[in-house]
Formats: C-alpha cells, structure tokens, sequence
DNA sequence: AAAGCCTTCAACCGCACGAAT
DNA sequence: CATTCGTGCGGTTGAAGGCTT
C-alpha cells in the first residue's frame, strides 16, 4: 500500500520553494500539512526499518520530505504510542507542575507525560499562557508553588534531592516561580473580589492606591486589556486544586456557589461583571511565612522581590530562560503597578538587560535560618502596634511614631527618597535604581535587587554594599541592631 | 449571511550537541 | 583536531476553523 504510492505523496500539490536542508536526492523537498498519502509511506517505512535514520526516509521512501520534517510527523503524530485527545485534568495539572519545575524544557516535560509530545505540551502551555494573561491570572496556581516549595525546602533541609525533581539551584535557575503575591487593588470594592479582608486590611489605607495612583495611568494591570473573554480552560483549570486555592483564600467559599468552586471562574466572573482590572502586588503580610506563599509568591523566589526572578547560577553565563516571566503576570501587577508596563515583547529585554527601576519588595521570605521568623515575629508585633495606631486614628501621620520609632528601618533612608512605603513594615514594595553594581565582599557583582533577599543575612549583609557606603552604613547599623534585638550575631547564621 | 478577528495546532526554522569520519 | 552528519530542542509562523459582530 505504502509502496504503491511511493513517488506520489509527492504528487501534483507540489513543494514549497524547498527549506535550506537542501533536497537531497532529486527534487525540491515538499513543505506543508502532510497528506495521508505521506503519512502512510512514512509509517510504512518506520514498520520496515525503525526509528532513526531519518535522511535515509527521502532516499529509500520516495517522500520528499527532509529528515527533520519526517521525525517530526513521526514523533508527534504517526507514533503509535501517542495519545490523542485534550489533554485531561490529571495531565494539565502535572504539565503546570512540570513547567514549574523545568520551565519551557517541552522535551523533559513529554518525557514525563507518556504518550504526550513536547509540541503538544508547548502548545499547550503558551495557549495557557496567553489566556491567564489575558485574564491576568497567575501562571501557577498556589498549590503549585507549595509544592515547589516544600519540595525545594524538604530538599534543602534533608540536603538531598527528591529523586527526579529538579534541585533546588535548577528550580532557582530555571526561574520556575513567577507568582507574584496576590492583591486586588480594588480596595474599593472589596466584596467583589475573593481574597479575604485581611489581605487588604494590612495596608495603610490609600496607601496603596496612593502608590499606585502616582503611575500615571499604568497602575492598573491591563492597561491594554480587553474585557476578557471566557476561559475555555477555566472549566479543567484548577479543578485539581480547589481544596488548596480555598485554603489559600478562604473567602473564596464565599463564591463557590457562583463559581462552582472554580477560582478562574469566579475570576473570569469578576472581569466580566467589573471590568476594573485587578492587580498582583507583593503586599505586606503579617503572616509572612504561611500567607506569603499561599498566595502563590515564593520564598527564596526573587520573583518576590523584583517581580523578577534573576537567575543567578553560581557559575558562568546562563541562558535566561524564563518562560513564566516571559508571560508573567507581575509584569501585569507588580510592575504594573509602579511602571509602565512593559510590553510583552520587551520582558525578555527587562529580564536579561539592566532595569533602570524595579520593585523590591522587601519581603524576607521564610529562611532556612530561625532569622527570618526572628523577624517575622519582630514585624507582626509592630505590625499589632501600627494597626492598633491606625485604627485609632486612620492617619498615618500619627503612625509615624510607631514607623518612625521601629527600632530598625534599613530602608527609611529610601523610603525618604523614594516616598511612603506601602506597608510600616517588613514588606514593603519600592523602585529602587538597580543600574549600579554592588560588588560583595567576594568580588561576585549583583546589582542590589539581584541580591538574595530570601537570605536576610544577606540582605543585611553592609558589605554588600561596602563598608562605606550610605547604604552599607544603614545595613550595619540594622544588622547590628538586629543583632542585639534577637541576641544572636546575624553573620553566625551565615555559613 | 458575511466579514473580520481570534485561537489552535501542525509544521518549519535555526541552533546546539554529540557521534562519526 | 576539524568537519560533517544526524538528531533533538525550543521558538515562531501560518493555515484552518471557530467565534463575534
């Protein structure tokens, strides 16, 4: 059969002006959608000599089609051993954790997904994308990150990697989490929106907005969105990961009823029903360590603090392949927020060049060392002090007492110059010129925000910055003060 | 009903890498 | 050691079909 029509897959619907793999044999090499004639030869072929070899398919087939174009039939659709189908529930669920793990390595991912090619899984995934960026919803969905998460952590603390997750370091350098904490700026019309009070209540109230009002017109994060238009996906999206998403924002149940216990629908529903956007930002947190990451940010991410997520491997150039930022929807919030936004096409751009503003939010994610929770605890108590202040009298002005009396604020001295924090406390989000390098003691160069804030040791660290150095100065002074405040020397914590 | 827009997905392209020569 | 070849990977493109107006 296939032999009969060997020469004729070729037949009269002729040829592309040949690709440069340069025909071979005689005759230009044909392009375009395979006929079922081809495919036929091809499979005919594969049953009588196998896999392989793929140059040799033109020569002995009579298919003019190159090499590559035959693996390639082969592989993603003439392979018995594919599934066919939309994906299902299961298979998207292990792709977003996959693509969390690997980012846009589609092969490691297929490998993973029995019967699924990588063109299949890559199609997918940026159909997906563009979707939730659409929609501006998070590229992985909180129980994701939890994961990742306490894998990452579990593997740092048994100094061993679960078999076939990526390490740590990979998972740093693949820059696989890009979920930036979640806030809707809305605050104004808080019932619409599924998070609970208390993520909103821990601002100062308009001070956010106050922020965000002063990005002349970009605070919002669609600048250019169009109301969104119903997620296909929203019926399968998540539906892995109710439990976790209502564990994560418990006020969601409060929408079950119309969402059908589906976040994205209820997402979709609130774009549909209030067309203001809603936005991702790095919000202070008192319950750092637990709210932070349910909210989809990451300890040790960067992402948390740039709405970037600099890769930073410890040796040598890397490739910035960063295909949830590429897509991420802290271009859309965080960013967004304080900046205009950048364009989808220029996120590469901002990733690999020098910014010349970018957010930090100086969120000390929960740390390998008790430091961190030192903090947290040290941030909460005056955190109760400041909302007890600013209950009492709604005015910041007198919550400077309590801001201005911390016993610590490493970051005063850039929130005199770079205006009112968001948050009195630990987490606060502010631009900050990264342009210049910081060169550490050890003669590696970061500019400061590529620094590894998840390291509060670090963070501290004066000589980050150089001994001498305004900002080096208020580090020491800081981890001096801390130093005395926990009993502890913070560079002891340090290995 | 038709035109325009959008989404999906198959296929192509360029590049990288390892093996063979 | 340099070159060639085969293969794999990831990004991009364009056609087809669906959807909206």
């Amino acid at each position: 059969m296939a032999g009969d029509q060997e020469g004729s897959p070729l037949g009269e619907e002729e040829v592309g002006s040949g690709g440069k793999s340069g025909g071979g044999g005689g005759g230009p090499l044909k392009k375009g959608p395979w006929t079922s004639a081809e495919d036929a030869v091809l499979i005919d072929y594969v049953t009588k000599h196998g896999e392989g070899n793929w140059n040799a398919v033109m020569k002995h087939s009579g298919l003019f089609r190159c090499g590559k174009s035959c693996r390639l039939r082969w592989a993603n659709h003439l392979r018995p051993d594919l599934k066919k189908g939309a994906f299902t529930p299961e298979e998207e669920h292990r792709i977003i954790e996959l693509h969390a793990r690997m980012g846009n390595k589609w092969a490691r991912m297929a490998a993973e997904l029995p019967g699924r090619t990588d063109n299949e899984i890559k199609n997918y995934w940026n159909t997906r994308i563009k979707r939730l960026q659409r929609a501006g919803l998070p590229i992985y969905p909180p129980d994701v990150s939890m994961k990742a998460l306490n894998g990452s952590q579990q593997s740092q603390s048994m100094g061993s990697l679960t078999t076939g997750e990526a390490s740590q370091s990979d998972l740093l350098q693949g820059n696989s989490f890009e979920i930036p904490a979640v806030q809707f700026k809305n605050l104004q019309n808080p019932g619409i929106y599924p998070y609970p009070p208390t993520y909103f209540d821990i601002l100062p109230s308009g001070s956010l907005t106050r922020n965000l009002g002063s990005s002349d017109g970009q605070n919002f994060m669609f600048p250019t969105m169009h109301p969104p238009k119903r997620f296909r996906e929203s019926e399968t999206f998540f539906s892995g990961f109710n439990d976790d998403f209502s564990n994560a924002f418990p006020a969601l149940d409060l929408y079950d009823e119309t969402c059908e216990n589906n976040p994205y629908d209820l997402y979709d529903d609130i774009c549909e029903k209030n067309p203001q956007p809603f936005e991702w930002s790095s919000s202070y947190d008192p319950d750092l360590s637990t709210n932070l990451t349910s909210l989809g940010g990451l300890p040790g991410s960067h992402a948390l603090s740039n709405g970037n997520f600099s890769s930073e491997p410890s040796s040598g150039a890397m490739k910035v392949e960063l295909p949830s930022l590429q897509y991420s929807e802290a271009q859309f919030g965080n960013w967004g927020s304080l900046f205009p936004m950048p364009s989808i096409e220029s996120v590469d751009t901002l990733i690999q060049s020098p910014q010349t503003e970018q957010i930090q939010v100086d969120c000390l994610s929960p740390s390998k060392s008790g430091l961190l929770e030192a903090i947290v605890y040290e941030s909460r108590n005056l955190k109760r002090k400041y909302d007890s202040c600013h209950q009492a009298s709604n005015a910041a002005v007198e919550c400077n007492d309590v801001v201005g009396n911390l016993p610590l604020n490493p970051y005063e001295a850039e929130w005199n110059v770079y205006g009112d924090p968001t948050s009195p406390l630990g987490c606060k989000v502010h631009p900050e010129p990264v342009n210049q390098i910081a060169t550490h003691y050890d003669g590696k160069e970061e500019t400061p925000n590529q620094m590894d804030l998840s390291r509060p040791d670090r963070l501290l660290d004066a000589d980050w910055f150089g001994p001498d150095t305004e900002r080096g100065r208020e580090q020491a002074t800081w981890r001096d003060a801390l130093n005395a405040l926990l009993g502890e020397d913070i560079n002891s914590s340090k290995k």
